[in-house]
DNA sequence: TCAAAAAGTAGACACCTGTTGAGTTATTGT
DNA sequence: ACAATAACTCAACAGGTGTCTACTTTTTGA
């Protein structure tokens, strides 16, 4: 019982485990409320770890944040030649990506980002380089870009109202009917041919 | 100089004027900051106010978050029978107060409901009984309530994204070129005679 | 096996929070 | 003019925050 009792599966240091542990549950408690409403104490409790250590793998509250919020769009699988299929494609992967982890990345960051600048400016930075450029590029139109964003901020206000808000009637309805309302509706916007 | 000169206009109690004063600087700093970041200390300071004045006249914090996101929404003038109308001035009447007043109660419950439970809740109870449930009502469909909710999950998703989270496109554009593109969307959800 | 390095812990720090109660000043009705 | 009352201010409390430093324990590589 040297070391392979302990450090379990792979040749993995201890602190990896630990790191990984701290980085889900700040993201779990960050999703439930809000930056400011997290503390250390409160993620070190839940992670049954020290506060100091938290602050030895990353820093500082604003840097632990930063990784916990980060994330990646596989833009190219989801951006195709017909625009029908890409909304379907993005609205439907960005609905089933929260509903299965409401702890995930970007619903943290979308939370956060009502009252603090600095996720306000991650998350601009992310949606309009990965998602609005990206859907921008399949819109052959002047406004692509404004059409874009209007769409994304549709998306958004839908997941948000359902998963973050949990709004009476959107949030209690099966998801392929609110895909079902809302798709051609977003269809209209990014579409202007038809 | 007994009492006209300090007390100013109208027979108005001298209490009334600072109690209005600590409310619009409230409302002003819960729409820069949210509801945590938000401190009786700083209200008081920027209302020249001392802090005790602000708790004696509101008793709480959360009872003075609740005074300052108390809004009106005028129901019965928006409506209409004609779908088209009732979304246009639902859309551009939301729109148009937030443009008017970054500070507008609503604007603020919005910002602060991603991050208060309490605000939420507030935010819930507002949206349901008198937005949703007045364009439901104004929809023949099984699923109107869904519609309505979806329909204003959208609105609320444009307005939170070019006047709260102010991203690239949608912040910069016109205002009518905004509702030119969303207004069609919206109206496809609500109205599905069309 | 055993020193070196990594990981984890305990305690304190300086600061800021909402809230309270007692005391002081200004404004009111008569 | 003057007592009554409303409006306001001051100082302090009890608790919670992020972060730092010094220390102890565990794991690691030769």
């Amino acid at each position: 019982m040297t070391q392979a009792a302990t450090s379990a599966s792979a040749g993995e240091r201890k602190g990896e485990r630990t790191r990984r542990r701290i980085l889900e549950t700040a993201r779990r408690l960050f999703a439930e409320l809000g930056y400011e409403r997290t503390t250390i104490r409160g993620i070190a409790a839940a992670a049954e770890v020290d506060k100091s250590s938290i602050l030895q793998y990353f820093g500082s509250k604003q840097q632990l944040f930063r990784a916990a919020v980060h994330w990646h769009i596989p833009i190219a699988e989801m951006t195709t030649d017909d625009p029908v299929q890409t909304v379907h494609n993005f609205m439907h992967g960005m609905l089933s990506s929260w509903a299965a982890d409401p702890n995930s990345p970007m619903a943290v960051l979308v939370r956060a980002s009502m009252t603090s600048e600095d996720a306000a400016e991650l998350l601009r930075h992310h949606i309009t380089t990965e998602v609005v450029d990206a859907i921008a590029a399949t819109v052959d139109d002047p406004e692509a870009h404004l059409r874009a964003s209007v769409a994304g901020a549709m998306m958004m206000g839908i997941a948000a109202q359902r998963y973050l808000l949990r709004m009476p009637h959107i949030a209690d309805a099966d998801l392929d009917d609110v895909l079902r309302l809302a798709e051609p509706a977003i269809r209209a916007v990014i579409a202007p041919a038809d």
